[in-house]
DNA sequence: ACCCTCACCTGCACGC
DNA sequence: TGCGTGCAGGTGAGGG
């Protein structure tokens, strides 16, 4: 479900919730979620530590203790963070939990099982494979005009898969993709060495544009991952969608129909009039 | 190095 | 109602 507007949403909300506080219990529910460690391994190391900073790397969350190691964790397709009192039951596909104080606990819930989480030392979170292979973030000054353009060049793929390559862009998955490249009126099958000059400095702005948008619309909703009526896990998102999901409904833009195709395996859509290869 | 397909899971919408 | 099929927003492994 989340990309990176989503899983920045969820790092605030956690950050407000659980930053400070004191893990008294860790336990690792189902061991695949964590391969790196044992389940035993997985509770020493968090047990008793302190919550000091949740931050946010592409789509991944990262939780640093005060033990000098991060938890890093990724939602993947339905991974889900609830804080939950002690009255609360777990809910099915609960994977792992941890304990804080006063019955209160973050449970993380998993109904495909794809999340992840591993604990390493902080100072080595930036040699993680999968945190080195990382494209810049899309929001900071390293993510340049000149840095896409590069990146553009240096492959010849279809421009949505291209995008959603996260060491090429990260933080775009499907939906964000898709949208971006409405913004930019670019198809989705134009080869990414093709695009003109002009062209990229307006899908460099779209992806900004994109990401910013839905992460503002997202704090003004309830996105409070621990509320379970939050607008975020009941699709109030899917209103600001212009081409996602709209197979066959009027463009915004022009009103010709939405069209889709497959790439790569995945849905993708876009206005067959506004979006030129 | 790149590109593509598949696998990892469960649930849901759909058609028969 | 029940069953089979295909699909779902992410990513890595493994093949060519």
């Amino acid at each position: 479900m989340p990309e990176l507007p989503e899983v920045e949403l969820v790092t605030r909300f956690l950050r407000s919730l659980v930053c400070g506080q004191r893990i008294v219990r860790a336990e690792l529910v189902r061991a695949r979620l964590a391969p790196h460690s044992t389940p035993e391994e997985f509770a020493g190391a968090l047990s008793g530590t302190q919550i000091k900073l949740v931050a946010r790397r592409g789509k991944h969350i990262l939780f640093s203790l005060d033990n000098d190691r991060t938890l890093v964790t990724h939602l993947r397709m339905s991974g889900r963070f609830m804080l939950l009192n002690s009255d609360d039951e777990n809910p099915r596909f609960t994977h792992a939990v941890f304990h804080f104080q006063d019955g209160v606990r973050l449970v993380f819930q998993d109904q495909r099982h794809f999340g992840f989480m591993r604990i390493a030392r902080t100072t080595e979170i930036a040699d993680l494979p999968e945190v080195k292979k990382l494209a810049p973030e899309p929001l900071s000054d390293e993510f340049s005009v000149e840095y896409l353009r590069a990146s553009l060049r240096a492959s010849n793929r279809a421009i949505k898969e291209f995008l959603i390559d996260q060491s090429r862009v990260c933080g775009l998955g499907n939906i964000y993709a898709a949208e971006a490249l409405f913004l930019a009126q670019v198809h989705p099958s134009k080869r990414t060495s093709t695009l003109s000059r002009q062209r990229t400095a307006l899908l460099h702005q779209a992806i900004r544009e994109i990401i910013t948008e839905a992460i503002d619309a997202g704090s003004t909703l309830n996105a409070d991952p621990s509320d379970s009526d939050s607008a975020y896990y009941g699709g109030e998102y899917e209103r600001y969608w212009r081409v996602y999901a709209r197979e066959g409904l009027p463009c915004v833009e022009c009103g010709a129909a939405i069209k889709r195709l497959k790439q790569a395996g995945r849905s993708t859509f876009y206005c067959p009039k506004c979006q030129k290869r």
